[in-house]
DNA sequence: AGTTACACGTAACATTATTACATTTGAGTT
DNA sequence: AACTCAAATGTAATAATGTTACGTGTAACT
């Protein structure tokens, strides 16, 4: 068994990268699925690409999902009901997140705007609401689809 | 048969306000509703209350929501799945809009801010990306919620 | 009447997500 | 080593959300 629990997993198919060295199982599998993606992957996407993996339940699935995303490693986008990596290779992302969400190659761009952060902080400030996770998804199409 | 579709609608219950003159009988229904409702109703939440009424089926459901959010009289809130009337009296909502969802009372407010609007439109120049629709929900707790 | 566009009705189905319950694993403790 | 607790896993069943396909009704226009 490859990718076992104990984090002594050396790599072998020679450009995984290893995000995070305590991961479990299947957390590695599903966090794996999602970062040789191009797009988002739904999670019964990412049930069907891991079946030969030995994952057999949608639940497994959702279940490391919440860790991934718990942890910012992954990212649920809600407008596609789908997931991706955390694009940010230390996953230090400090706040809020933007992603924008190509309706014409499905790739997605995630950044972050500290001003926009500012000025839901002080809307926030203003009501008395205590905002715990903020989505924000632009849909569209990229430079590229736009160009095409 | 009230709230007929030629628009003859005497407001027989004595408080229903008049949103659009020429909505469909289903599109009335469904925004009905959405509007007398305090929290965002699910699509079959929809349906089970307009049951009564004729409804019978999803898609009867589905097909007026999506007229009512094309036209900006409801909207979709993604991180729920759920609707909600739009809250602008008469519907001149400029651009985008931000939704502050209290998790603990499920009331829904509803805000603009430009400055939001300028930062993305900024980040869209500097990326080519073209927007079509933007999403923006902060889940948390409301003032009233956060005090109880 | 013929044609077109749009809304509607109905059934079947597809996709996304959760509940319930049993089992296994790993880490710390005695 | 045996004990124990928390976390992760395995599996089945089911719930919740959304769509496809196909036929009918209705009003406007020609």
């Amino acid at each position: 068994m490859s990718h076992s629990q104990d984090g002594h997993d050396h790599d072998h198919s020679g450009h995984d990268h290893v995000w995070a060295d305590d991961l479990t199982k299947n957390q590695g599998l599903v966090l794996g699925a999602l970062a040789h993606s191009e797009a988002p992957l739904s999670a019964y996407d990412i049930l069907d690409r891991l079946r030969e993996n030995g994952i057999k339940a949608p639940l497994q699935v959702y279940r490391a999902l919440d860790k991934l995303v718990e942890r910012g490693l992954a990212h649920r986008l809600e407008s596609l009901n789908a997931f991706v990596a955390c694009a940010d290779e230390h996953c230090h992302r400090s706040g809020l997140i933007a992603f924008a969400i190509c309706d014409g190659c499905g790739k997605v761009d995630e950044f972050a705007d500290s001003v926009i952060e500012d000025r839901l902080g002080a809307w926030a400030a203003g009501t008395g609401f205590v905002a715990e996770r903020t989505t924000m998804e632009i849909r569209g199409k990229c430079a590229v689809c736009v160009a095409g």
